[in-house]
DNA sequence: TAGAATAGCGTACAAGTGTACACTGAAATA
DNA sequence: TATTTCAGTGTACACTTGTACGCTATTCTA
């Protein structure tokens, strides 16, 4: 049952996934790429290609998976740097931007299928950006004792800017990159500090956006 | 010299243009058109898109700069609304939110060139962002007397933050975009706050933060 | 060991792509 | 008015695409 077989057809299998990731570049997105040329890159005759998956989009799906599974390790790397001490912040930017200049493409499919045209591309990446904001939420939470609203809504921020600023690397020269990484912690802190602040006043909140709200929620 | 010729060619140029933009959907980008389809619904032969346009790119080089203007004008939009008295946070995103709702797929444009497969498109969608967040830049300036760094890195923040939101709201039920909406102005009020303590101590930052970013920058 | 299952191959085809080229008729120009 | 310009057409060609189908060789299973 140790399967021979079985084996075989994983390794081809992953033969394609690292073919289509292998193609993939700031000129070229994965719904650029063709089946044709993924098996081609593989060492495989086209019609191989459904031996493993139905779709490009299966394959597809199978990477975004794949990079949700990257994005996960790069928490725990950044959890390891930020329990030997130091700013939390300044931690997760510089850890979050190393893990760009080493896996940009991976970024790349993430960022480019977030705002894809298939419907199940967006739902999965947002899937893995929700796992991703979720751990950190808790950890806002836990750390700061924040409200959970709070928490979240900061979480949520951060991780957009953090994002974007990803994005913006991709595009960067390497000179520039540090300066980029420095507003980026500028402005986390900015959304920390303006969290606390509401956070500290969450019991008698009512009392304080009263005056500024009313009327806008039922 | 009027021209009857210059005139129908105009007008044909706009028919082209309108296929573009009437094609894109939210399973439809940009890069994902053809010469030939656009042309057929630009109810011209294939060959006469040369015409026009040397190649797709330059098409859609055109829409972007369309989109570009399409986003100015909501920015004046929303100043008029905010001169009539009101948050300006809020009034900014309930006007964006409406503008998404009616032009969803030049939204959709920005979004998926701005991390798409040509730098040119990439290009210019950032050129056209930065305008976006200078003049809100501005504003900050001007209307919250604050730090030149700190009114840009708010601005930028809070334009990615609306932005992201926007994005969103693009796959988001009807009926959940109020609530996505409220997030939204909190988050940026959390900005807003931050960047406003701050901003506060812009004389003596230097002795604020000496102690936690020593030794970070030259 | 005989038979079933299956990973991978090659051929073939219809559909769609960008674009080169020669042509037409109407507008612009001289 | 005679000539030139040029927006738009139709044909044609070389390519690429996804995938249906039948075959082979090897592994699995009974």
């Amino acid at each position: 049952m140790s399967g021979v077989r079985a084996l075989q057809k994983e390794k081809t299998r992953r033969q394609l996934i690292d073919a289509a990731l292998g193609q993939l570049s700031s000129e070229r997105s994965f719904s650029s790429l063709s089946l044709r040329e993924v098996a081609k890159e593989a060492g495989l005759a086209p019609t191989s290609f459904y031996r493993h998956f139905s779709d490009m989009d299966e394959l597809g799906l199978t990477l975004v998976d794949e990079a949700g599974l990257t994005l996960r390790q790069l928490m725990r790397q950044a959890r390891q740097r930020i329990e030997k001490g130091g700013s939390v912040i300044q931690i997760s930017v510089h850890t979050f931007m190393e893990f760009i200049e080493s896996n940009g493409n991976i970024f790349r499919l993430l960022l480019r299928e977030r705002s894809g045209t298939s419907a199940a591309f967006r739902a999965a990446v947002n899937r893995e950006i929700r796992y991703f904001t979720l751990e950190l939420c808790d950890y806002l939470q836990q750390a700061n004792k924040l409200d959970a609203e709070v928490a979240y809504l900061q979480a949520n921020a951060a991780v957009t800017i953090v994002f974007s600023a990803g994005s913006d690397a991709l595009d960067c020269d390497k000179k520039d990159l540090e300066e980029l990484a420095q507003r980026t912690i500028k402005q986390l802190r900015f959304i920390a500090r303006g969290a606390f602040e509401f956070g500290l006043r969450s019991e008698n909140r009512h009392d304080q956006l009263s005056r500024k709200t009313k009327g806008e929620t039922k």
